[in-house]
DNA sequence: CGGTTAGTTGACCGATCAGTCAACAGCGGA
DNA sequence: TCCGCTGTTGACTGATCGGTCAACTAACCG
């Protein structure tokens, strides 16, 4: 019972927080949505706040099992960035057709909102961000050996670039309502490969 | 006395938000800021919504006047491109040298809360985003009439491309509160100018 | 069986929230 | 001179906020 309703909270909140931000959600909401009182919910959680890292670490645990997914070594690197773009856009589209509007990055943009909390909710952010970038950094380096993509190209810049764009897409499907944005990430981040010249 | 307190209202309001979330900020948090009282504020804004509205728009006339000073003639298209990346991470680094911490794009993350806050706020965040975005193309196609973007590149695609890169930049840099991350996007958006191959 | 502990309840707190209102000040035009 | 309008005041509302608390329950352990 005990694990099934911090699990219960943390999924409901996520739910709630989904596109929005964290400040946008109360705990009543919270704990309304999930059938609980307040007092279990600051049972398992010091404060809202706290609250707030367990929605982004469940996200990261969502978005965590989509990478190793992607990024399985039964395709050559750059097709399993595709591949990731692919579940990245069909994410997005399942939750919209959830929750009625597309939702941002869902560890960027609550990155973003936690980055001002305190050293610590940063310090997370800022942990599972780099995190998701080494998955692309590790694919990039693979290319690189197999003459795919230039050795002039240093790893961890392009794969700053590539993260970076696929934030900008997301932030600007959540903003136009259109999931399907994100999909020219694979056009993008091909050339965002080259070298420059 | 009249339009002075509007403007100091959304001025203030502005400045709150800043990096954060417009539902992180109360309306009295405003008003004790401009030194105002709360007849006042809902004297000239219907309601919270509406003076987000209006911050939006300041912010916007702010981009717009950083736009069209980057984007003016007497240089090529492509280094105006590079001189409006110059003005937007010196932006981002007077804002976090005001209020100590990093913001994201002033457009972009509000529109991105705003979107699921009815149509017309949507509708107000998009308005601006193409506007942005026409810049960009303008200018991709005023490069390609100079053979300096090739022929085959479109330039609404490649605009929206830009867009979303320095869109991700922004939001990569609040979380790191690093203003620097930015300046990449001049190496980064040439690379995206380039036809896919 | 008794005791310990994690989990749950529901009432409760003071603060704050967005928003309202009637009254008033000042000024420009008639 | 007085009217009417814009702007301003400050007190006020009912709801809701994040968070607390003491009492209760139930499961597990010895």
């Amino acid at each position: 019972m005990a694990r099934d309703t911090r699990e219960r909270i943390v999924a409901v909140a996520r739910d709630l927080v989904h596109g929005a931000s964290l400040a946008a959600v109360s705990t009543e909401d919270v704990c309304r949505a999930a059938g609980v009182h307040k007092g279990s919910l600051y049972h398992f959680f010091a404060s809202k706040q706290a609250l707030g890292g367990a929605v982004l670490e469940h996200n990261w645990a969502m978005m965590s099992a989509v990478l190793e997914e992607a990024f399985a070594d039964d395709l050559p690197p750059l097709a399993r960035v595709d591949r990731f773009v692919d579940s990245f856009a069909r994410m997005l589209t399942l939750m919209r057709d959830r929750f009625g509007t597309t939702p941002g990055c869902p560890l960027g943009s609550l990155a973003a909102e936690f980055a001002m909390h305190g050293d610590d909710a940063r310090a997370q952010a800022i942990r599972l961000l780099q995190a998701w970038k080494a998955y692309f950094s590790t694919a990039i380096s693979e290319a690189k050996g197999r003459g795919e993509v230039a050795s002039t190209v240093d790893a961890e810049t392009a794969a700053t670039r590539a993260l970076a764009h696929l934030q900008g897409l997301a932030l600007l499907a959540k903003a136009m309502d259109d999931p399907g944005l994100v999909l020219q990430a694979k056009t993008d981040i091909r050339l965002l490969l080259q070298a420059p010249r």
